[in-house]
DNA sequence: GAAAAATAGTTTAGGCTTAAAGTAATTTCA
DNA sequence: TGAAATTACTTTAAGCCTAAACTATTTTTC
């Protein structure tokens, strides 16, 4: 409905420029979900197959191999992404794995700070060489600045999401 | 390998190609990741809060929407990227909430399809059309160009990781 | 046409994830 | 200082999701 006044007002514009009509911007958002999707269940079922471990779990201890010190839960659900909840029990399944230990903040007696065993160090490194193998692949056809072109685009994007994140 | 020989020749491009680093398709998966979370986890919070609805339920909605003379569960699986055992239990709870039909094929007495129902003809209407604005909102940011330009460069990685996948 | 293979869907066990409610410790501030 | 608010984390209930094993039916193959 909108289409045709907005075709009749702006002849150049055509259909592209529609106002309510949005169809580029959901194609992006349909493409991008199909995309991360395609990716994710590949990496998942290498993870799965090769080190008998999940992404969640390789999600955390990439997190943990960053920090030698450790960080908190509340610090590794900020940065995961996901749930104080989540992470207690993700946490949990890696410490019976001890691939992680956790051990008491010195000053806050709520908070714990965990870090990667000597154990969860080797394993991690293992399956990040070859992580990092899969990606280079799987983004083969793509040249160092498309990647980079890319990235940037979907920083933009980011960026974009954020503020009517914040906003609303 | 191939990016050896690449760097060899080309000395201007130095760290940027370097070969086995692959930081920057490194850099741009955790970017696409990164991403992908932010919105998902907006639009599921808006799903819930507005329409008490899961994404998972308004996604097999937006795959029958599309196919008015309903479709079999396992082409609902292949659309959505999922297992059949998960499109089976959605199925289950939608037939729950009376917002989808299923019926026996004609045929093939394997084969059930599922359609939407008047009522969830009309919840759906409700929900995509709020659900197009706020796609609309959170790409705000973005010209109409720069969201065809996303779009397509997602579609290169896309076949870039088709090729690699089916390969391996 | 009957055995073998493939296909459509279901069930099961287990892990991931969330929101909401709960516990314990710390910080704020009146 | 001590009550109130906040913070760090855990628990719980419920839904999502998968792989693997299973049932029922159809197709293939000899």
């Amino acid at each position: 409905m909108e289409l045709e006044q907005s075709a009749a007002l702006d002849a150049e514009s055509k259909i592209a420029d529609a106002p309510g009509d949005h169809k580029a911007e959901l194609r992006l958002w349909l493409r991008l979900l199909a995309t991360n999707s395609l990716i994710e269940t590949e990496i998942r079922r290498r993870l799965r197959e090769r080190f008998d471990v999940t992404l969640p779990r390789f999600d955390l201890m990439a997190q943990l191999e960053r920090k030698p010190h450790g960080m908190t839960l509340g610090e590794l659900s900020q940065r995961m992404m996901v749930t104080n909840g989540n992470v207690t029990g993700l946490v949990d399944r890696l410490l019976a794995e001890e691939v992680i230990s956790r051990k008491q903040h010195k000053s806050d007696r709520r908070s714990h700070i965990v870090s990667l065993t000597e154990k969860g160090r080797r394993q991690f490194a293992r399956m990040a060489k070859e992580h990092k193998d899969w990606i280079a692949a799987m983004f083969g056809e793509l040249t160092q600045s498309e990647c980079v072109a890319l990235t940037k685009m979907l920083g933009k994007l980011k960026t974009s999401v954020r503020i009517a994140v914040t906003q609303s």
